[in-house]
RNA sequence: GGCCCGUUCGUCUAGGGGUUAGGACGCCAGGUUUUCAUCCUGGUAGCAGGGGUUCGAAUCCCCUACGGGCUACCA
C-alpha cells in the first residue's frame, strides 16, 4: 500500500537554529508539499543538560518567518503526539526492553569515568577505544556478568545504560535517496548507547521509535548523520519495523565561506554575516547574534538563497517563489558535495527581492526606522522618496543611508569632494542660483530644472562647475538621486537654506 | 588512526561518452546616468592528478591526492 508521505524536522533546542537547520527544514517541507504529504515538527530534547530556554520558541518563530509552517507537531497539534521527546519518556523504555529480550541490546554498567579512563589509556597507546564486539566481552555488562549479578546491580540502583549489540560481520547496504548505495560493515560499528542512565533515550533510540510511531516515510537530514544510518536501519529491523521503515536522504553540509569545515554558529559574528535566521540572544551570556531578519533580509530572499545551496532545478532559473520551489523540487537534484556559503550571493538575492517590493511595502518597513529617529513624514512623500532610492538599496536598512539627506540638513561636507569641486567662485555661483530659484513659483523637479538650465545657459556656465557643488550643499557628499528631485522633495525653503549654509561654511 | 561521503571557473552550479564545457555571484573593462549607485554590454576564470575501458572520456572503472563528516550516557 502506498503510504502518505510524512517527513519531519527534528531539531534539538540547544540554542538558535542556524541556516543549515533551516535548509534541512526547507528541503523536508518542499519534499512533503510536492508530494502532498505532511511536514512535522518534533523537538528532540533528550539531552536535558543542553536544554536552552527559549530555543523552542525561536525554532517555531524562525520556521514561521521562513514560511515553513508544520502541518503537525509542535505548534500545530496532531494525533500522534506528544511531539516533544521529553514528554515521551515513558514510551521509549518498553522498546529498549524489547531489544534486550530479543538479544539485540544489553545492560552496561561501566561508568562514564571508567570509560573515559579506558579511552585515554588507549589514546596513550595510540589506539582508539571503541565499545564494540571486540571489547564488550571485557567490560561490565549483562553479556559478561552472571544474570543474578546483573539483576542485583539493577535492584541496588546502580546506574546502567542499554547498549545496542551490534551484530557480527554483517553488511548493511542502503540506497540513500541522494547518494545512492552506501555500504557499511557492522564490524566497524560500535555498540551505541540507546538508553541513558538518566532514564532518557539517546537520539538514536528516540529517533527510530518516534519516526516509526509517527509514521515517517522519509528521513531527510544532514550528512553528519550518514554514519549512523546503519545503526538506525538495524534498529528498525531489531524492533520488527523493517517493512515500514523510512527511506533516507542525507543532505550535503553547508561549509564556511572561507577556511575549513562546516558552517558553525560562531562563524557569523567572526566573518561578518548572519548564520541565524533571527537574531538570538544567548540567555546565559547575554551575547546577541545577528539574524537575517534583523539584518534586513526578506524571508523570500533567504529561502531562495538556501534552496539553491545544494539544489538546483536543472534550468537557469535562479529566482523561485515558495510555490515554484515546491513545484520543481526533487531529491534527485540535490547535490552530493558540500556547498560553501557565499554571503555576497545572499545579498544579491536580497537586492532582487528588494527591487520587487512596491514603494508602499518598503515605506511601511522604512517608517519604523524613521519613527525611531523621530522623523515624522507623510505617506505620499515617503513613497516618493522610497521609489527614488530603492534601486540603490540591497536592504531596508540601506534606505536610511541612501536617503538620509531627505530628512536632515547636512552637518558636514565630504572633504574629498570639497577639495575637488569647490572653487573660489563656487559660492557666488550658487548664491546667484539660489536667487533665481527663489522665483520658481511651481516648485517641482521639472520646473526647477527648467529655471536652473535657463539660468545656466544665460550665464554660460558649465553644468559640471555647478552640479557637483550644489549636490554637496544639498546632500553633503557626491551621492544621491537626481538633484532636482531632491530640491523638489525637500522644498524650496530647505533647498535655499542648504545652499546658504554651504556657501557660508565653505566660502 | 578507523569508517563513510565527496571533488567542473575564487564561490554556487549545468553537464550522465562526441559541447567552442553553459549559466549565476564576485571581479575587471566599456556604455548609460553631467556625480555615485543601479542598469546594459563585454571580459576574466574551471573538469584535482595518474592509470585504465573506448574510435572517442568532464562524463564509466581503479589508484592517489585533497576536502568534508562521524568516531560521547550530544544531537
Amino acid at each position: 500500500m502506498e503510504r502518505k508521505v510524512r517527513v519531519r524536522f527534528a531539531p534539538s533546542p540547544t540554542g538558535a537554529l542556524h541556516m543549515g537547520g533551516i535548509r534541512t527544514a526547507l528541503f523536508n517541507y518542499l519534499f512533503a508539499k510536492k508530494l502532498g504529504g505532511d511536514f512535522l515538527l518534533r523537538i528532540e530534547d533528550t539531552d536535558q543538560t543542553r536544554y536552552v530556554p527559549g530555543a523552542e520558541d525561536y525554532i517555531i518563530e524562525a520556521l514561521k518567518w521562513c514560511g515553513l509552517m508544520p502541518d503537525e507537531g509542535i505548534g500545530a497539534g496532531g494525533d500522534l503526539g506528544p511531539y516533544r521527546q521529553s514528554e515521551r519518556k515513558a514510551i521509549y523504555r518498553q522498546y529498549a526492553d524489547q531489544l534486550i529480550e530479543n538479544g539485540n541490546a544489553y545492560y552496561a554498567f561501566d561508568t562514564p569515568e571508567e570509560l573515559a579512563n579506558i579511552r585515554s589509556e588507549a589514546e596513550a597507546n595510540k589506539t582508539v577505544f571503541s565499545y564494540d564486539l571486540h571489547t564488550r566481552d571485557k567490560l561490565q555488562n549483562s553479556l559478561t556478568l552472571p544474570a543474578d549479578v546483573v539483576k542485583q546491580k539493577i535492584e541496588e540502583g546502580q546506574p546502567w545504560v542499554i547498549r545496542f549489540k551490534m551484530p557480527e560481520n554483517t553488511d548493511v547496504t542502503e540506497a540513500d535517496l541522494i547518494r545512492g548505495n552506501v555500504k557499511f560493515n557492522t564490524n566497524q560499528l560500535d555498540d551505541k548507547v540507546l538508553f541513558k542512565a538518566d532514564g532518557m533515550p539517546t537520539y538514536h533510540m528516540a529517533n527510530v521509535v518516534d519516526d516509526h510511531l509517527m509514521q515517517i516515510t522519509h528521513v531527510i537530514r544532514g550528512e553528519e548523520w550518514l554514519p549512523s544510518m546503519p545503526l538506525h536501519i538495524l534498529l528498525y529491523k531489531a524492533l520488527g519495523w523493517n517493512d515500514t521503515r523510512p527511506q533516507f536522504a542525507h543532505l550535503p553540509l553547508i561549509l564556511k565561506p572561507t577556511g575549513k569545515g562546516k558552517l558553525s554558529k560562531r562563524d557569523g559574528d567572526k566573518m561578518g554575516f548572519p548564520v541565524f535566521p533571527l537574531q538570538w540572544t544567548d540567555p546565559k551570556t547575554g551575547d546577541v547574534s545577528r539574524g537575517y531578519r534583523e539584518d534586513g533580509y526578506f524571508p523570500e530572499a533567504f529561502v531562495n538563497m538556501l534552496a539553491l545551496l545544494g539544489w538546483n532545478a536543472g534550468t537557469e532559473q535562479e529566482f523561485f517563489s515558495m510555490n515554484e520551489l515546491i513545484d520543481q523540487f526533487s531529491l534527485e537534484r540535490v547535490i552530493k558535495s558540500g556547498a560553501r556559503f557565499d554571503p555576497e550571493k545572499a545579498k544579491w538575492f536580497n537586492r532582487h527581492y528588494m527591487q520587487q517590493k512596491t514603494e508602499t511595502e518598503l515605506s511601511a518597513l522604512f517608517t519604523s526606522v524613521l519613527a525611531e529617529k523621530n522623523i515624522p513624514i507623510e505617506d505620499e512623500k515617503l513613497n516618493r522618496i522610497v521609489g527614488l532610492i530603492k534601486e540603490r538599496c540591497e536592504f531596508v536598512s540601506d534606505l536610511w543611508e541612501q536617503g538620509c539627506y531627505f530628512f536632515a540638513t547636512p552637518e558636514s561636507y565630504d572633504e574629498k569632494t570639497v577639495s575637488k569641486k569647490w572653487k573660489t567662485e563656487t559660492s557666488g555661483m550658487l548664491n546667484a542660483i539660489a536667487e533665481v530659484l527663489q522665483d520658481v513659483d511651481n516648485w517641482n523637479a521639472n520646473d526647477i530644472k527648467e529655471t536652473f538650465s535657463a539660468f545656466m545657459n544665460e550665464k554660460g556656465w558649465g553644468f559640471g562647475a555647478v552640479m557637483a557643488p550644489m549636490r554637496l550643499a544639498l546632500v553633503g557628499s557626491s551621492q544621491g538621486v537626481d538633484l532636482f528631485d531632491i530640491c523638489d522633495i525637500i522644498g524650496k525653503e530647505e533647498t535655499l537654506t542648504r545652499i546658504q549654509k554651504a556657501t557660508s561654511i565653505l566660502g
